[in-house]
DNA sequence: TGCATATCTCTCGCTGAGCGAGATTATTGC
DNA sequence: GCAATAATCTCGCTCAGCGAGAGATATGCA
């Protein structure tokens, strides 16, 4: 094997470094730091997979210890990109929750490049859709954990 | 189409952000930041492509100014991850080079990961491969650029 | 019930990554 | 040669993120 299937590994890795740049980029158009977008992913995937998204899951999401994790928290509060609400279940929690103009602020930056892909995506037939998420599911799984 | 066609995509991003996490990781794991992980990344590639891996090159794909480019060198040579050397060519200039112990601790730590993308890549057939190929490469022109 | 312990978040003070400005050294064109 | 340009480095500063620990709520056990 080798450099015929090693391609596709760097050619994964390329985008994920193209991705952090396209991040960086919009951190900076919006006052904001590469922590800060990566929180908001963070959160709007929390909501996603319908996880109370808490400021301690943030923090270890994001490897932060609890004062990084405050001080991400109320920088994103003071944009009006996040809403603090004490966990009425467990008042020592606080849910976070990303307002709309922040998700509306992503969908313009990102949303041309997420179209282009969706666009791709729906030009695979069903086999080789499955064949790209075998390799991106094996990807998040090498690179996860352990 | 949506829900179905945006699936890659998610699960790219996913990727990426364990991706991120794992590098940030090794760097800890190192006494290093991500940014000079990703310096050293930078410079491999730079190798692979047979471009000259110059202080100023390194700077412009990691988003830094020449001060932090400088400190960023001056970690990695610290530590003894990268070399200096002028150019004998263009005195000006300074190449960098990554030594091969720092070659050793990268295939260390990513080495289990890449061979499992590879050993899946290799399993796949050549119009599958190709499928994940055009995904990937559309993935890195969207998020290159502008 | 009432106290000890665990859990979640926040405050304080500090270290150091990265920035802006400008100095230094090497190259190039006239 | 001498000005203009280019590549890198130095200095001083700001602020993200860390360690330590305080404050507030929850839970287990007597």
């Amino acid at each position: 094997m080798d450099d015929k299937n090693l391609e596709l590994v760097h050619l994964l890795r390329a985008v994920t470094v193209e991705f952090g740049l396209r991040q960086a980029e919009f951190a900076a158009a919006n006052g904001m730091h590469t922590t800060d977008v990566r929180a908001l992913i963070c959160l709007l995937d929390a909501t996603r997979a319908a996880e109370p998204a808490t400021a301690g899951l943030l923090g270890t999401r994001l490897g932060l210890n609890s004062a990084g994790t405050t001080a991400v928290i109320d920088r994103l509060e003071r944009l009006g990109h996040v809403t603090r609400t004490r966990d009425p279940e467990d008042r020592r929690r606080v849910l976070l929750s990303v307002t709309p103009e922040a998700i509306r602020l992503g969908q313009d930056f990102f949303g041309p490049a997420i179209a282009e892909l969706a666009g791709v995506s729906e030009s695979l037939t069903p086999a080789e859709r499955d064949a790209v998420r075998r390799f991106l599911t094996t990807a998040r799984a090498a690179f996860s954990g352990a």
